[in-house]
Parts: structure tokens; C-alpha cells; sequence
DNA sequence: TTGAAAGCGATACCAT
DNA sequence: ATGGTATCGCTTTCAA
């Protein structure tokens, strides 16, 4: 591969002229620059980002952790970020953290040896401690998908409790009074936040839950088909079902219908997350949208908003999103 | 950030015996080592990575070149090479090449000023010709899903052709005569293929296609319901049909559905590229698996193991993938 | 308008 | 076993 001296020699010019051509420098002589150019589209010539960073001490990167790209949930994350990253002419180094504190540790490390300023994390094996020390080393550092209150300008986040909220109203709404629900046993934050937000707004309206209608499994469809069968065993009547995500409410929905359950006629299901997926199933799927993709490109944002300003403006500002409910086809009133 | 001088001067060493033992090298007092070791812990000295490339001429990313992240085969794919990648302890820098020429162009510019000398593209867009140029200048550069002749030895591509004939297959051997296609308009080589393999298999079987039985649309749910209007707007019966993707596939079956015809029991469908969907689906759809990841992964290896020889050793391997199918739910036999 | 030269942070060769 | 130093490709003063 060429570089800045073969281009010079070749233009019989300095390397200075050459840099000042590639970065359209201010003052250079037309016919300099035309004969540079030249030459440099002659011999191909493509100026080295690694050199170019080492130099300006700018990385023209911008790098993501999340735990696997196969989940099309962290999959429009990191297309988010990619989003902003394309705006600003930047790219994507993109590293999954698998399940593990190590790898997360591991995969946040190797993008700080890259000296990528701006990067935004999706952690959820990390401790608390470790990622505020991260975060004062590295302004950059955006958290995504948790909030910590001692770093909370540096999180964007989802208010799950209100989401369990939100779902509870809905079903309220419909009639409902004979609710489930079908929870995750993984990662405990997101589905006890969203559990507990549900429960408090049927208090806030005297009602209350039958806790043998809570029941959990693996977050993914299967699960929920194992988790409708324990309910369904449980021979307590229902007539609506609040489910962790929308992989699993597929699952729920099968299930139930494979049991003589029409839904919504019978049990309505409201999931969560809007992948997808909820579009295309049958009935489509009543759920609540994780706004993931905006989330994203706000945290992208800011990052690379952390990292111009040295100063440590710490703006005041707070980045708390809200689900939004999308009533498509698997809830409707209770008809007695 | 702290630079090897940092800890040289702290640790009272000189930074070629930092540089020793940041690369394990292999000369270094015990207590030398230890302290410098220590002296690194204590200020968070992280090697700069730019430096780094920039005197060992290497790299420890590899690029990856997709339209966009938010479909999933195309996840699938980046997660492939993430994997590999991971493996041998680099990183992913991924470019979304969007559907124009000129931006698969730029994105993979990008990738060669980032001395990226590993990447693995999916172009649909650029000219064979820029393709193979780009190719003979950047060893490392493996084209995936495309084949094209002159640099056949960097192509990893699916057999459409093929996929179309097991589909073929499949359906005849259940006994269907009345065969429908649903295609996509757009980018004509991967539909034309899988159709003209379809068709040549049925040539082969002494049968063939009514022609007003294949219509195209939109690679997409909605693309796969208005095709199905089409086909049933033609009043001419068939008992089965072949999907371009599953995608469509869906739409289609909710169609058929909405119309009066259950699936498989009245018409049969087969899907290609078995994505997340068809397994969420119901009923689960039958189709074609794209072993994409594994594709991937494949042109991942390529990519590393042709920038290691720099001799042009040119394998005279080829590497045809063909489709499998899988049989789920969608299409059953004949019932007369 | 152009060139010379000093670094950026690391590696690796040559001494010692 | 350790240190000195040239070098990687580029940007950026400072002079001319």
C-alpha cells in the first residue's frame, strides 16, 4: 500500500504539500494540488487512519458493547449507533460481551485500547462500581439499557416500572380482573421492575394479583409455552396475560391456543419489546415498544457530545424513556 | 490517557522493557517485570492500539461490509464474523453499505484506509469489474454471497439455482402438480436463480409451471400478501407454492388464511433462508435453511488466512454452499 | 505557497 | 537482562 512519501516523491513536492492536498488545506497552488491529485488517484493511494489517529489523537470510531448481534433487539441498537456513527462520518467497532463480566470487561478494554472515545455500553454483568470507575476514566462512556444513579447523566435508559404500568392500565382498561403473568427468571432487574410496576398500578385501582398467576421460565418462546402450561395447570381461571417479552408471548399464545384458548376472544396476552417478530405473528401482537432504536442514537449522541467538550459540562439533563403501548391484535375487552 | 513513557519514567526502566512486557517478551527480570506490571495496574496504562498497527503494520480488526444491521440475515452474518473475529482476539469494524453503489463503495474505502486487511463484503450494488479490481489490490477482501468467475477463489456463495430445485423437490415428492411461485422484483440475480431452478427441476420431472402462477412483489410480509391476491385473483387453483423468502412467506400464509384456505391441509408453503421468523410462526414454516453464519464464519477465515500468505498461493478451492431443507409444518401431502 | 522537522505511541534491532 | 534509537505514516508548527 502507498503512502504519503510515494505520493510526495512521485508529485515532486514535500510530504507537508501531499497532507495539506488530502486534507484540503488551506493554502496550496492550484496546479499543485491538481498534480497531487493526480497522482494520487494514479497510484491509489488511501491515507492511513492509524497514522492519522496517532497524530490528531481522534479516532474516527465509534464502538459498541452488547451481548450478541443475533438478538434482533441489540441488533437495531447497534444499528442506532451506526446510524449516528455513518452522520459523522464515523464507523462501528462493535464488540459482544456475550453473557460474562469478563468478556463485558474484556470487549470494553480492548475499545479503549483503541483509543475510541465515544462508545456505548450495554452491560448487564457488570457491577455497579466497576462501570463508574469506567465511566470517570472514559467520558465518552454512555451506558445504555441501565440506569445508575451516581453516573445517571451518563445512562439512557427505559422506564421499566412504568411499563408495567402502562400494560396494567391497558388490561384494566379492557375489563380484565382475573390477571397472569408471565415473568423471566433471567436477569432480575427488567422483568421484577416491570412485575412490580404492573402490581402497583392494580393496587393504585384496589385490585390485586392471585400470586399462583405469577409464574417465570426462560425469556424466549419456549419458555413461554412451558410457562403457559403451569398456569394453565394451576386450573385458576384468567382472563389476560402480561408477558415479559414478545418472544415469549408467542409462546404464550401458542400454547393457550394448542389448549382450546382463542386469543384475544378468550385470553388476551400483551407482551413486550415490539420486535419484530409481534408483527408478524398471528394474531399480531399487542405489546409495548422498547423505543431501543432512538434510545440508540441519543446515546451515540451524547457520547460523542462527552468527548468534544472537555470540558466536564455535566449537563443536568436525564435520559429516562417511556414504552409506549402498540394495540395490535391479541388483547380485547372481556366479553362475559 | 497514560502512554508507555509514563510508566517507563514512574517505573525507572527504560519504555523498550515496558514494550517487553506488555508483549510477554521474552528477556525481562522477574522483578523488573513485576514492577513495571505494577506501575501499569496503578495509572491504567492501556497500550494505544493506532500505535500499535501503525509499526507492526497490522491490524486486529476485521470489516464487514452489510446493507444494513436491522435485518436479521444480515445480523446473522455480521455475528459470524464477529465470531471469528473473536477468536482470534480482533474486533469488528462494520460498515453499512445501504443499498447504493456509491455507499458500498465508501464503506469499503473506509475499511482499506483503516488498513483493515481482513473484510468481508456483501455487495450487491458494485460492478463486477470494481469488485474484482478492489479484489486484486486487497487480498484480504472476500466477497459473500456473490459469485463472480474471475476471483472465484474469493467468493463464498449459496447455490440458488440449486435451492430452487430441492424446493422443486419437495413439493413433488408430495404429490403437488399445481404449483405456484411468489418472487421478488427486487435484485434480480438470488429470484431468477431460485425460479429457474425451480422450473428446470420440474422440467426434469416432466412438468412445468402455468405461468400466471408467478408473481412478484416486495420482499416482505406485506409483498407476500399482495402477491397472494394476485395469484387468487387469477382463478386458476394450485396447491402449493414457492416463496422467495420467508418473510414473504408469512405473508403469504396469513393471506391464504384470511381467504379460506388453511395451511398445509388445503395449500402448501415453502419458505427460503430460514430466519428467526419461520420458527415462530404458525403454523412453522418449511423452508430452505441458509446457512448464513456458517457462511460467514467461513469467509471470515478466508479473509485472515489470505492476508497471513502474503505468497498468492490462490487455493484453487471453491466454496459453493447449498440450502437445506427444513421441514416443518407448511407443506404436507396432496390430500385429494 | 511550499518545505523541513518535530512529534504522536509503540516496536524491534543493535548495543551494552 | 536492559537501554538507545530508528522507524511506522501522518499532521502541524515554524521558516523561508
Amino acid at each position: 500500500m502507498s503512502t504519503i512519501k510515494d505520493v510526495a516523491k512521485i508529485a515532486e513536492v514535500s510530504i507537508a504539500t501531499v497532507s495539506r492536498v488530502v486534507n484540503n488545506g488551506p493554502k496550496v497552488g492550484e496546479k499543485t494540488r491538481n498534480k497531487v491529485l493526480k497522482v494520487m488517484a494514479d497510484i491509489g493511494y488511501k491515507p492511513n487512519a492509524n497514522a492519522r489517529a496517532l497524530v490528531t489523537q481522534k479516532n474516527t470510531t465509534i464502538g459498541v458493547v452488547i451481548p450478541d448481534l443475533t438478538d434482533p433487539f441489540f441488533a437495531s441498537l447497534a444499528n442506532g449507533v451506526e446510524k449516528i456513527a455513518r452522520q459523522n462520518n464515523m464507523q462501528l467497532l462493535l464488540s459482544t460481551g456475550q453473557v460474562s463480566a469478563d468478556s463485558e470487561r474484556r470487549a470494553i478494554n480492548l475499545l479503549l485500547e483503541r483509543q475510541c472515545d465515544a462508545f456505548v455500553v450495554h452491560s448487564k454483568k457488570l457491577a455497579d462500581e466497576e462501570l463508574i470507575s469506567l465511566a470517570q476514566q472514559a467520558p465518552g462512556l454512555i451506558l445504555i439499557d441501565r440506569f445508575i444513579e451516581a453516573i445517571q447523566h451518563r445512562c439512557v435508559w427505559l422506564d421499566n416500572f412504568e411499563g408495567g404500568g402502562i400494560a396494567a392500565r391497558h388490561l384494566l382498561s379492557l375489563q380484565h380482573t382475573q390477571l397472569a403473568c408471565v415473568t423471566s427468571h433471567y436477569s432480575i432487574d427488567d422483568p421484577s421492575l416491570r412485575l412490580q410496576g404492573f402490581s402497583a398500578e392494580l393496587a393504585r385501582q384496589d385490585k390485586q394479583m392471585v400470586p399462583e398467576l405469577i409464574v417465570d421460565a426462560e425469556p424466549n418462546q419456549q419458555g413461554g409455552e412451558l410457562a403457559t402450561q403451569k398456569l394453565l395447570s394451576k386450573h385458576i381461571p384468567f382472563s389476560a396475560v402480561f408477558v415479559y417479552n414478545d418472544a415469549m408471548a408467542i409462546g404464550v399464545i401458542s400454547a393457550l391456543e394448542d389448549n382450546g384458548f382463542r386469543v384475544p376472544q378468550d385470553v388476551s396476552v400483551i407482551g413486550f419489546d415490539d420486535v419484530l417478530l409481534s408483527r408478524y405473528s398471528r394474531p399480531k401482537l399487542t405489546t409495548l415498544h422498547y423505543p431501543i432504536e432512538e434510545m440508540a442514537e441519543k446515546a451515540a449522541q451524547l457520547a460523542l457530545a462527552n468527548c468534544e467538550q472537555v470540558s466536564i459540562h455535566q449537563s443536568s439533563e436525564t435520559f429516562k424513556y417511556l414504552p409506549r403501548l402498540v394495540k395490535r391484535e391479541s388483547t380485547s375487552a372481556l366479553s362475559l
